[in-house]
DNA sequence: TTGATTTCTTAACCTAGATTATTGGGGCCG
DNA sequence: CGGCCCCAATAATCTAGGTTAAGAAATCAA
């Protein structure tokens, strides 16, 4: 098994595509090393500068944030085809941990990376369009954390992302949620019984 | 006083860039109509497609959500210098209202022109900073939701936007940061007096 | 398989913020 | 100037979800 490698940027930008067995869409968009991590691995702390992108080959990520009451909260979940990463400035220290749900295949990029332009201009598209839906997604999701009940982000999330539920503890879900576990037993209870 | 427009893509397409006495970093990326918007103006609402951008020049811009209890959610503001949307995808129909909170000076453009690739790479570059900052700013958005007290959000609002504070009334600050009035009322003045 | 460690559920109680209602202060328009 | 409407503040009451605790069920390690 390797490490989540420490490279300079420089190095990064000079790593070759590897073209894997898995084969997605915008895979080709991507160039960075790729690293196996057992259940459990964490790739990214809090506070580390200079953070990665981490593309979903196989497996699932999570990243989460640990506030000052020491709770987790989880930020998102990411499965195959997906990316994760942490979205602060560049130069910034990393708000949140990433680590591995399962064992996963991973493909590590550098951030700056991001900017570069020696793309072909499909994919670029492919990329911004994959930014532009990030957001929209992240718009639900503050819209939803602001005027849904519980019981209704817990049915949007399990409309949203039929394939994460199964493959993590409902804790994580409620974590994902804003809210405690024993709350999301609690109103999963209450609906079940009000049918 | 004129009113949002409404055009086709190509047409928007093919407007020229207008300069206007004020400037900003990336006005040049921008080509839309220029419109004067008075105070109150709805300029886009919820359900309706092809929706636009919004980047003002002069005055304060909302947008905001009102839920299925008819309560009104301001999803966020943008003043001199910022541009807004609804970032529901493109055919899909918008889920939020855009309205003046001062009188404005607005630059409208088309959605679809976010994917067009014939800017200098300079601007491309700007864009790209300006949505991976966005994206940011959700992530910090979600994450004071999830985890921090109504206090310590409006604190962080204060701090965040100091300008927009004296501009809006002070329930829709408490409606940025999903509680109501009589709470951010309460919870600033249980502050106030723990000191 | 068995013991140990998570995870889920239930239940009693607590608290942040919602709801409803009332008051007073401005700002704005006739 | 006076009436009106919007806004902020306070207070009483209510409720969704948090906290704490404990037992049952599932998962994992040896």
């Amino acid at each position: 098994m390797s490490e989540a490698p420490r490279k300079s940027p420089r190095e990064f930008l000079e790593l070759q595509d590897r073209q894997s067995g898995i084969e997605h869409p915008d895979h080709r968009a991507w160039r960075g090393t790729e690293i196996k991590v057992p259940k459990g691995t964490i790739l990214q702390q809090n506070g580390e500068t200079a953070s990665k992108v981490y593309y979903v080959k196989k497996g699932l990520l999570r990243s989460y944030l640990i506030d000052r009451k020491g709770k987790e909260h989880i930020f998102m979940f990411a499965s195959e085809g997906w990316t994760i990463a942490d979205s602060s400035p560049p130069d910034a220290p990393a708000e949140m941990f990433i680590d591995a749900v399962e064992p996963s295949l991973v493909e590590v990029s550098d951030k700056l990376f991001q900017l570069e332009a020696d793309l072909p201009e499909e994919l670029r598209k492919l990329r911004l369009t994959k930014l532009l839906n990030r957001i929209y997604v992240l718009q639900k999701r503050v819209i939803m954390l602001m005027s849904a009940p519980a019981i209704e982000r817990y049915e949007h999330f399990l409309e949203t992302y039929p394939e994460i539920v199964p493959r993590v503890p409902q804790r994580m879900i409620a974590s994902y949620l804003g809210i405690t576990p024993e709350a999301l037993s609690k109103v999963k209870g209450e609906y079940a019984r009000r049918r």
